[in-house]
DNA sequence: GAGCTATATTCTTGTATGAGAATATAGCTT
DNA sequence: AAGCTATATTCTCATACAAGAATATAGCTC
């Protein structure tokens, strides 16, 4: 059953977190790190969790590798990510992870992965948080 | 973090069918053992399960308890009990659950559990296949 | 209160998973 | 090829469940 492999995937607060930041766009594993500021081992599991259950998919570049959302995700898939985007809305943790992404616009950029249309926006600040703990390129 | 508790909850197959079936309106264990035909202990723990994390709540009839989801459901719970309905609409299993449901119509109004709005509706069969594991009253 | 019905809890076993440490691998750079 | 960076996998330990058997409890009926 679809929807059961769909739920148990959200079932853990780091991969809610992970797929919000793949709403707006793809993002390379160093800026899961950089932005849940999880330990890279964490992060690696669980982007394979969801990989292994078709709920990411994930593509090579260089030394980095991005991790995007399904090109046709399922239906079930599809509204149960609307729904998580809506729940999700005002809870600050979220809000805070959408808010650092944002900060990274320049980065993602600079590295072709200028999809993430919010990312792009942000003009804010120029990453400065970022690559104080990775240099990830 | 409520909405992880609400995955957890919604991560198995057998509560997301109880789910389903107490959409329509309040019911009574033995219904849920007829309907889905899963043992008690298996029923009972489910449920427990459901109401320790306040996605049900219960009340005893004399010698029946009567599960219902909460009066007021938090918006996360309302949203996501939204999205289980869309998602399910068309698995044969849950159509199936619901099928049942209807058929146990005059039991439900012979119960004081006219709160089911479905169930009231499905004139059809008198209950034939209820009974047959279970008095329940 | 004895017996019965409906439901819950306890105990046990097996499996999934989560976290972290250590290690392995892929691909770049020189 | 050597060394480096980014990411993945393996190993280990602890915990959460899921399922079923057996048992306990609540409330009815007589």
């Amino acid at each position: 059953m679809e929807l059961v492999r769909i739920y148990q995937s959200l079932q853990d607060l780091t991969r809610l977190r992970v797929l919000h930041l793949l709403m707006p766009g793809p993002l390379c594993v160093c800026h899961f790190q950089t932005i849940l500021g999880e330990p890279q081992v964490k992060i690696s599991k669980h982007l394979a969790y969801l990989r292994a259950r078709g709920l990411v998919q994930c593509r090579r570049q260089g030394n980095w590798v991005i991790y995007m959302l399904p090109a046709k995700p399922s239906p079930a898939l599809q509204v149960n990510l609307a729904c998580l985007e809506k729940c999700v809305d005002d809870v600050p943790l979220f809000m805070r992870d959408r808010a650092r992404l944002t900060k990274l616009a320049p980065f993602l950029v600079a590295r072709g992965l200028g999809g993430c249309g919010p990312a792009r926006l942000g003009g804010g600040a120029t990453g400065s948080f970022l690559g104080r703990r990775r240099a990830c390129g």
